[in-house]
Formats: structure tokens, C-alpha cells, sequence
DNA sequence: TCTATTATGGATAAAAGATATCCACTATCT
DNA sequence: AGATAGTGGATATCTTTTATCCATAATAGA
């Protein structure tokens, strides 16, 4: 019951191209390294949230990472589900057939569990549904005017 | 983002002992043997159970594990917290600091997104403290009355 | 069209956590 | 005192996550 830390490497990455200048894509070099992993593993990170449909991969030169759709359209749990797949949170392995014998009040015991734990995960992501990147950047930084810069231009040192 | 396949042990654990016909122990071995996992291992489990509070040990001659209170004032999220601690499932490795820097904008950011996912974790335990042992039990097997037995009696082969 | 640049994907290694077991020890009941 | 049952430490195995390397494919620009 922990989200993986890709989960955090992913919100920094979708912040970066959040606030990116618009048609600039930026390199996955330039954040590995802000990142401190190696651009391969980035690389990685970067194809989930492609394949999630979170951004879009520009090959070639001058290529990189570009936001698909605007902060505003990307709710946390689409962030959550490109990393982490959104399988059910508890899946039956068996057991309590093995235990209890392959009778019919424990097969409605199993998916009868199965459904609370179900609806609990629900809520989860009914709650982080609610909150999309944009609302998320503008109450951090206290104000609806999300600045932009061009990350591919700010070493490391800089910082902000 | 998933629970253990402890969980299920447990659940099924709570299942015999709330099934079990008072003030008779049932010993660790007979769950062991129907759980199909070692003894020794599924004492690790029991003993998580019982530092949880859900159950008592009972050492000694004719002892064993009995319930530490009624199957109704067990909610399921107290199984799911003894068997997994109940840590946030969020915390930042320090990566947003590494990334952006140490300054107050990223700091909060960070404290921002560890809220939002803390806000949605609570409303995934909310589900599960809504959903008790004893009406778990009797939604499954249709009735208020629960019967109970003595799973110290029953060998492996006699299902339920 | 050629070349530099950038992402993609497969193979694989290292680290961490979950699952599992053994055994020596302690506590209790009869 | 002796048998029974839980406790706790050490440890092994398996799975998943994290991470890296490198060969390949795709694109932009000269």
C-alpha cells in the first residue's frame, strides 16, 4: 500500500513540461539530469506517460517532451495511472478457496471483499480526479499566472 | 498501489476466528495447515493481528487465539493496518527538492502534493472503517445469525 | 539524401520489499 | 516437571521496483 516512486518523478517531470514554453519540447537529458537518474531510466518514466497519454514524444532534432493536452485537463490520478497501472488494489490469489473449500459462500465472501476494497479504491481516485496539475501549480505558487521558461536553457545550477 | 497477499490471510484468519465458538483458542497449526502456509510463518501474521488488537494469544496448554473483541467493533480497515501499517501512502523522497532546488515554492509543492494524496488515502480508509467483520459476515452467508464451531475439530478435508 | 539528434525497446543487473521457513526461547497450564 | 503453544531472531527465496546499457527506429535540418 505505497505509491511507487516513479509517482514523484513523474509529478516533477509534469510540472517541468508544465511550465514549459509552449512548442519547445524539452530533452529527456535535460531532465534525467535534473532528475539525478540516468537518461535511459528517464526514458522510461517519459514512455508511461506517453503511452498514458499525458505527453507526446517529439523524435529528432530539436525533439524532446511536450505536454499532450493543457495542466488544466490533467487530473493527479491520470499521473498516478501512467506510472502505476490502475489495477484493483486487492485481487483474491485463491486462498480462500484453498481454505474454506470451492463452495459458494466463500466465492461470495471473496468477491463480496473484493467490492469493499473496490469501493474504497474508488474513493480514492474519485478524490485525486478532482485536483488537476493546474489547480495543483496555482496554489503553489499563490497565483493563476503560470509563468514559463524554456528548461532547456537553465543548467543544473540554476535553480527554480 | 496494492495491498499484500497478507491482507488475505488475515481476512481469512478474522473469518475462522469469528466463527470460532468462545473462549476456545484455536491453535496457530490448525490455521497454518488450512491457510496451506508453515506454522512458523503464519505465527508472524497472527503476531501482527495481535500487536494490531484485533486478536489475543493465549500461550500454553489448550491455547491458542481468540478474538479481542466482537466481530462487529472490527472494522475492516484495522485489518488492513495491522497486516500493513497504515504510513501515508505518499512521502517524498526528497526528489522535488533535488530537482527544484531548496527553496520555499518547491518545499511547497511538496508538503501541497503529499496533502492531496493523504486527503484521498482518507477517503479510501473511510470506506473501509464504514465496513465491519461481523456485517461482512452476514451479508455473505445471508443471515444475522453467525454459527459458530470449533475449527480445532475439523480436519483439512471437511469443507466449511 | 545524408547526418546528427532524439526517442524506442530489449536485455539485464542491482536493490528493496514481501513472503516464507527454521529454530532457540519464553510463558502457561495441568 | 513436562508438554504445549506463542515469541522473536536469523535467514533464505521470490517478486517487484529501480536502474542502466546498447542497438534500433524515426525525424529534422543541412
Amino acid at each position: 500500500m505505497k505509491l511507487t516512486s516513479g509517482v514523484e518523478q513523474a509529478a516533477c517531470i509534469i510540472v517541468m513540461l508544465s511550465t514549459q514554453a509552449a512548442d519547445i519540447p524539452v530533452t529527456s537529458d535535460v531532465i534525467s539530469e535534473r532528475l539525478g537518474v540516468s537518461p535511459s531510466y528517464l526514458k522510461k518514466i517519459m514512455r508511461k506517460l506517453v503511452v498514458g497519454g499525458l505527453i507526446k514524444s517529439v523524435p529528432g532534432v530539436n525533439g524532446g517532451f511536450i505536454l499532450a493536452k493543457t495542466p488544466a485537463s490533467i487530473p493527479i490520478i491520470d499521473l498516478v495511472d501512467a506510472i502505476e497501472g490502475n489495477e484493483p488494489i486487492f485481487q483474491s490469489t485463491g486462498l480462500v478457496r484453498k481454505a474454506f473449500g470451492d463452495i459458494d459462500v466463500a466465492e461470495k465472501g471473496v468477491l463480496k471483499f473484493e467490492n469493499i476494497v473496490n469501493e474504497a479504491q474508488e474513493a480514492f481516485r474519485a478524490k485525486l480526479s478532482n485536483m488537476t496539475v493546474e489547480k495543483f501549480l496555482q496554489e503553489t505558487i499563490d497565483t493563476n499566472e503560470i509563468q514559463v521558461k524554456d528548461w532547456n536553457q537553465i543548467s543544473d545550477e540554476d535553480n527554480d
